[in-house]
DNA sequence: ACCTGAACACCGTTCAAGT
DNA sequence: ACCTGAACACCGTTCAAGT
């Protein structure tokens, strides 16, 4: 969890040009402008270069070229500024997910197999980002209100998708609940196996974690739509 | 990640009797006699009480009556000490699997099910423990002999149980290292989105876990099975 | 052989003082 | 209004010195 020795690569202040002769009304060379947004992005960055727990906020003041107890007029805690991370995160996982879906197929089983696919696709492009989303302790998802409604938001989403193809006969089972919990099992599962670097145990290299994506989708959506067929239990 | 202002209850050593007059040849005043065990207890329980960051080197060794440096004698970092408290937990974790497995159903689906609900119940009534196990970065599993030896043991269980059913006609499927995939993102899934706090967003208290648990794993199966019905695509 | 206690380099966080 | 810089209480880790 500490870092020993190691320590990043740490850009030692990369020597702020501070404009010569400041005299012209724009020129900050104490106030720093938007350092809320620089330190969001510099944590961003921590984030992707080592994960979560690679976020120290006196890095990020660092980066941004401020003193360690600069941040804190920004950010009550380093917690907060994880959620501030996370609300980023999150956005983006959103938008990509409902791009995906205004180009993807229009019946609705199909609509949740596109939601599975991007969903996927997005956490096993972005794992450390998907990591401070999704994992507890990093930042309380009920504490965001961004976060949240912007969850919320997809699991209505997954919800009405669901009823949508039962109403068309498209799926058996009648406890959707059930169905919607274990397609969301399904695909978390994947995405944390991956991040958790489970997979290589498991036969699934790099290359078609992807691929091996979609079968466990389809394999799940399979099984789903058997049941519609009359053929019952034999 | 850091602890704040609150630090846990820290019982402030408690005052270890020093046996007077030590003159008894077992008598340890000094040395500890089994230190390693007993830091490894005290990062157990810190597990047990706040979860894998919740561990300190420092605070086991308050718990253990014993300076900061004592541990270091017995585990070269942090990180070795974690592996060690893994090493415990996945050993009671793969006890408890073998038992239910050994009192289960002799069919090999049967099996695969009881395998699936064995794991749920105890990833759910023991979180803490599972994710010291499974999350990446608390320590590495290919770095632990015993922790990915015993894993291995299980996967090529789980492998040897799906190809039983499949010969026996109970799975329709042919693509069976799909299926185990599936499955083991299935219930991992569902552990994480326990650990991680998800299951309250989706509908499911704590109380109803366990029946949630075994209903998407039924669900699963069901339809794996139903592929095996001549029935096939309409 | 094992443990102590002081060190060192890191954190998060606070706060008076500066601009 | 925003930032600095020194402080404080925590870490992990090392190492001479003690038993």
């Amino acid at each position: 969890m500490r870092r020993p020795v190691e320590s990043p690569p740490a850009k030692r202040r990369p020597a702020k040009p501070r404009r010569a002769a400041a005299r012209v009304p724009a020129a900050k060379p104490y106030h720093h402008g938007d350092l809320r947004r620089v330190l969001i992005d510099a944590a961003m960055q921590l984030v992707g270069e080592g994960g979560p727990e690679a976020v120290s906020v006196r890095e990020a003041a660092r980066r941004a070229g401020v003193s360690p107890g600069a941040p804190f007029r920004h950010f009550p805690s380093r917690d907060a500024l994880m959620n501030a991370v996370a609300e980023e995160a999150q956005r983006r996982f959103r938008a990509e997910i409902e791009t995906a879906l205004a180009e993807g197929p229009v019946d609705p089983l199909g609509r949740f197999r596109c939601l599975g696919i991007a969903y996927l696709r997005w956490a096993l492009r972005n794992p450390t980002h998907f990591e401070v989303i999704s994992t507890r302790r990093i930042f309380d998802h009920d504490r965001s209100a961004g976060v949240s409604s912007d969850n919320a938001e997809l699991i209505a989403l997954t919800e009405r998708t669901l009823a949508e193809a039962f109403s068309a006969g498209q799926i058996g089972t009648a406890d959707l609940k059930q169905v919607r919990i274990a397609g969301r099992a399904l695909v978390y599962g994947f995405a944390r196996m991956h991040i958790d670097g489970h997979l290589p145990r498991w036969g699934v290299a790099e290359a078609e974690a992807e691929r091996m994506a979609a079968g466990i989708i389809d394999l799940f959506i399979a099984g789903l739509a058997r049941g519609t067929s009359p053929a019952a239990k034999v």
